[in-house]
This record gives structure tokens, C-alpha cells and sequence, in this order.
RNA sequence: GGCCCCUUGGUGUAAUUGGUUAACACACCGCCCUUUCAAGGCGAAGAGUACGGGUUCAAGUCCCGUAGGGGUCACCA
């Protein structure tokens, strides 16, 4: 088994979109297979008709692609082992659930929904630790049965549970667990609509796709003893466990979307990168031995190990993923940046103007250190796309002095004299106006910032005015001069 | 309620498997830089490791108990 190459799964339910615990999951599976050069496998686990949401799998698959998390086999990338959805194996399960009954570890169960109902609330007033099935099916002759299912009674098959020593669990970030086989109670394994329940599927997947190690979240820790004892029935090796913490709210309650917000397709929209959400879900109950805590997928690849993962749930924290956006933002390629900011830009207010990638190029590099998200870059800076509509007051009242007026016409008449005039230029004919006028810089700068961009705050004055541009620059003032006066006026 | 898991600053985690004043990151606060803002740099504050016992020269690390939180007890996964 050691020198198996590994193979695990990750195994969502289609219930419609991909939570981020599943995503934690999912990326621990892929960074797991990927470091020890296994396999990483999708299987799609619909077994429960109820909750069949159409698009639900082809959502879930395009959100695990643009995280980059592409698995090896699975839905539309057959490997030797499919189908991988479950709704497609029933045959294989009836199989091996037929098996078991022959061997005596299931038997066929033709209790009505009702006498299950009852027999639990007898159980619940007579104050019995636990509500388990009271084996009533178990002795039923080979006769009844023939006759119960002629008649067209449904049934079950559900798993023996016989007295015996205790399962122990051997788990990788648990280390052992051990559970009594009273605990245990007799799971049904197919369902009375010919569907295999999770627990027999699960087992019968994972040892017929040859996974080497069940990576999965802690929720399923208890009911792990039924799979273990569905191995030993089958005389299949165990595979390797190992339960994961769960992901919870601020209230250490298990995430949920009453609190905030679940679905990966969330993070996306609100314009979290892929990369930040990776990384920052990543270090929910895992570490390294080292400081950094900036991963890009490879890096994660090569530093993760199960042994490393913590044992205790971890609350989501929204504010550290925001301070991991920025980070990943910044150590983007701008090309990359520029693609996704034409996409904010065509779904904004702006979408009919067109500005050149040169443009664009020179905002992004301007805005880098001040923004987070990419839609920061029109929130922010809404100025490097239209006209100041407005003026912060704040800043007039601060910055707005008697000479500004005069300074800001000065500055026009000198720079209307330069052609295509860089970056220094500006500075150095600011300077130079300054130094006539025999005034501070700042004197300037900060009036011509809020005539320019109406704000206070942004990139440095001078490259705001390179990238604007000569001529807008002049135009823009000419405007302010004919409102800001007006403003400061009222101000007092 | 039964069973199981967990418990280190507000949050995420470290701490050579018992060995100096419990470390790092986020957030918060202050200073520097910048005539803006941010980023960056520096620094401060914040836990004595849920609590109580024990073992030991020595315990966040081992043992016992208690408390709290969570998960699970479906013909859902």
C-alpha cells in the first residue's frame, strides 16, 4: 500500500453551487495527489433523487476549474474506472449489496415509514441513549421475504451490525479513534427506490476507483465505523482517513450561509482572485513549519502535507482573505490585471467608452499599491474614466486657498506651452510656477489634485496628470474653476 | 440526551515530540516615509496556552477530571 501511487477523490453532492469547505476539501485532495504524484478524481455523488438540481454539476465543475483545480478523472475525463456518477452505477451497487445480504452482513428490512417513525419515538420516551433500528427484519425466513417482495412491499437493505469488538479509526490528523459497536447502528444501504445510500456507495466507489486515501471533512468522522465495517464484510483494505477540520462562522457554529457567504461563486463575483481564495482557504487548518503564509498552487503543492493539518475547526475570516487579495493582486502580471479590468469596466457605467490597453496599463501601475480588488480601480479612481462630478468638499475647505484660483491658471499657461509633455514635465513646470509665485508646492498640488480628479486622495499628483493628459488637464481645471470657487464660497 | 472530535492573543496558526522572557501573520493603535492616500519600514498593545488537579528538576506539550464549543445520531450527502 505504500508504494501504491495514490489516488483520492473529492466526492460533492451536486446541490447547486461549490461551497467553500467543499473548496478546502477539494484543494487538500488535489495538493495532497499532486505532491505525491497520485491521482486526483471527481466523482459526483447523486444518489439522492430528491435533491437533483438541474446545471448543478456543470456549475460545480466550471467553479473547480477557475479555481485551477483540474482533476484527473472524472465527469468528461474517463479514466478506467467510471462512471463517476453515482446515479450511473446502480447495477454495481445492487451487486454488492445482494453480496452482503448472501453473507449475511445485510439483510432485506420491509419496515413502513411509519413503524420506523413509531419505533423512534417509543425509543425517544422510553429515554434510550441512542434511536437505532431494533434489527425487527433480521430474522425474517427466506419464505416472508420471497412473499413480502411477490406481494410488492418495498424494501431496504440495510447493513448488519453484528456484537463485536470496537472499530477503531486510524486517521492521519486524528490519530485513533474508537467507537463501540453499540453505537453503531444498521445503516440502510440501498434505499427503497434502488439507490445506494452514501454510505455504500462511498465504500463501493472508493475501493472499486482504487482511492488510497479518504480525504474528507470532519462531519463524516462518526459515521466512518459503517464504512469500516462495509470493508471488513467485503475483505477490502481500509483506506487511509483523514477528517478535516471544519470551516466555521464567527460564532464557531459550522459555516453556513445564514452568516456570510458560502459559495466559491460568491468569492468570485465579489471579485476575490482564485489565487487568494486558494491561499487563504489553504491556511484553514494547514501550515508550514515556516513564517510565510504567501502561496501561489505550486507553492502549495510542494509544501503540503496531511500531517500538517490542525485538528481544530477554523473560523472563516474575511478580513485576512481581503489582505491575501491585495497581496495576490499586486504579484499579478499586469496583462492579467488589464484582461480583468476591460471585464469590470464592460459591465460598468463605462462600458461604452474605449481606452487603449497603453491607458489602462498606466492607471493599473498607478492604482496598484492603493487598491484590493480590480473593481477598486473604478471605485477608487472613477476619475481616470470620467470627469470629476462632483468635488470633496472636505478637501476644498482644506486645500482651497484664495490664490488657488490664480495658481491653477498660471499652471495652465505653462504647461499649454509643452508638447506631449512627460511625467516631470508636469512636475517641473509645477515647480517652476511655484517658485515664481514664491509659494510651497503643496500649495499647488493639493488644489490641482481635487480640480483634476475631485478627490484629495489617489496616486501622485504628477502621474495622475501624465495619465490624463495635457489637454484633459487643462480642460478639467478650466472646469473646476468655474464650479470650485462657487463651492468654497458657500463653504465659507 | 448517547457517541465522537476539539480548546494557544479578537482571527488564522507556530512552538526542535517536556527545556530560556509562548513565535509569526491578519486586524487594531502609534511613528517614519510621501506636501495626498495607499504600499512599505519601524514599534506598541494584546494570550501565560479553557479551568482544576497530578507526574516531573522542568508541562502549551504527558495523565486524570471538569467546563465550554462543535459534529453526528435520515430511505441527505
Amino acid at each position: 500500500m505504500i508504494n501504491k501511487t495514490p489516488r483520492v477523490r473529492f466526492a460533492p453532492s451536486p446541490t447547486g453551487y461549490l461551497h467553500v469547505g467543499g473548496l478546502r476539501t477539494a484543494l487538500y485532495n488535489y495538493l495532497f495527489a499532486k505532491k505525491n504524484g497520485g491521482k486526483f478524481i471527481l466523482r459526483i455523488e447523486d444518489t439522492d433523487q430528491n435533491r437533483f438540481v438541474e446545471g448543478a454539476v456543470e456549475n460545480l465543475i466550471e467553479t473547480l476549474n477557475w479555481v485551477g483545480l483540474e482533476y484527473d478523472e472524472g465527469p468528461n475525463k474517463e479514466g478506467n474506472v467510471g462512471p463517476y456518477f453515482q446515479s450511473q452505477r446502480l447495477d454495481i451497487y445492487k451487486k454488492y449489496a445482494d453480496q452482503l445480504v448472501e453473507q449475511d452482513n445485510a439483510y432485506r428490512c420491509f419496515c413502513s415509514p411509519e413503524r420506523l417513525a413509531d419505533l423512534k419515538e417509543q425509543q425517544q420516551k422510553a429515554k434510550l441513549p441512542q434511536a437505532k433500528y431494533d434489527k425487527h427484519c433480521l430474522h425474517l425466513s427466506k419464505e416472508e421475504i420471497k412473499n413480502n417482495i411477490d406481494a410488492g412491499i418495498s424494501h431496504v437493505i440495510r447493513l448488519n451490525v453484528k456484537a463485536g469488538e470496537s472499530v477503531v479509526i486510524n486517521d492521519i490528523v486524528r490519530d485513533r479513534v474508537e467507537f463501540s459497536r453499540e453505537v453503531i447502528d444498521d445503516q440502510i444501504l440501498i434505499k427503497t427506490d434502488g439507490y445506494p445510500t452514501y454510505h455504500m456507495a462511498n465504500v463501493v466507489d472508493d475501493h472499486l476507483m482504487g482511492i488510497t486515501h479518504v480525504i474528507r471533512g470532519e462531519e463524516w468522522l462518526s459515521s466512518t465505523p459503517k464504512h469500516i465495517l462495509l470493508y471488513n464484510a467485503f475483505g477490502w483494505e481500509i483506506p487511509i482517513f483523514a477528517h478535516l477540520p471544519l470551516l466555521l462562522n464567527a460564532d464557531r457554529s459550522k459555516l453556513s450561509k445564514r452568516q456570510g457567504d458560502v459559495a466559491v461563486e460568491d468569492y468570485k463575483s465579489k471579485g476575490y482572485l482564485k489565487e487568494a481564495l486558494i491561499n487563504f482557504v489553504a491556511l484553514l487548518g494547514w501550515s508550514t513549519t515556516e513564517n510565510d503564509e504567501f502561496f501561489n498552487l505550486n507553492d502549495l503543492i510542494e509544501k503540503f502535507t496531511l500531517e500538517r493539518v490542525h485538528k481544530a475547526g477554523a473560523i472563516f475570516n474575511v478580513e485576512k482573505l481581503d489582505w491575501i487579495n491585495a497581496e495576490h493582486l499586486r504579484k499579478l502580471e499586469k496583462s492579467a490585471i488589464l484582461k480583468m479590468l476591460r471585464e469590470n469596466l464592460a459591465e460598468s457605467k463605462y462600458k461604452d467608452l474605449n481606452y487603449t490597453d497603453e491607458y489602462l496599463l498606466l492607471v493599473i501601475a498607478a492604482m496598484l499599491e492603493r487598491v484590493s480588488f480590480v473593481k477598486d480601480y473604478i471605485d477608487n479612481s472613477p476619475y481616470f474614466f470620467e470627469r470629476p462630478t462632483t468635488y470633496d468638499e472636505e478637501v476644498i475647505k482644506k486645500r482651497w486657498k484664495e490664490d488657488s484660483v490664480q495658481l491653477l491658471e498660471k499652471y495652465i499657461i505653462k504647461i499649454s506651452h509643452l508638447e506631449n509633455p512627460k511625467k516631470e514635465d508636469f512636475e517641473i513646470a509645477l515647480k517652476q510656477v511655484a517658485e515664481e509665485a514664491e509659494c510651497g508646492a503643496g500649495r499647488i498640488i493639493h488644489p490641482l489634485r481635487v480640480a483634476t480628479s475631485g478627490s484629495g486622495i489617489g496616486p501622485g499628483v504628477y502621474d495622475l496628470l501624465f495619465i490624463l493628459g495635457k489637454d484633459e488637464v487643462i480642460a478639467r481645471i478650466n472646469n473646476s474653476l468655474e464650479v470650485i470657487p462657487e463651492i468654497k464660497a458657500k463653504l465659507g
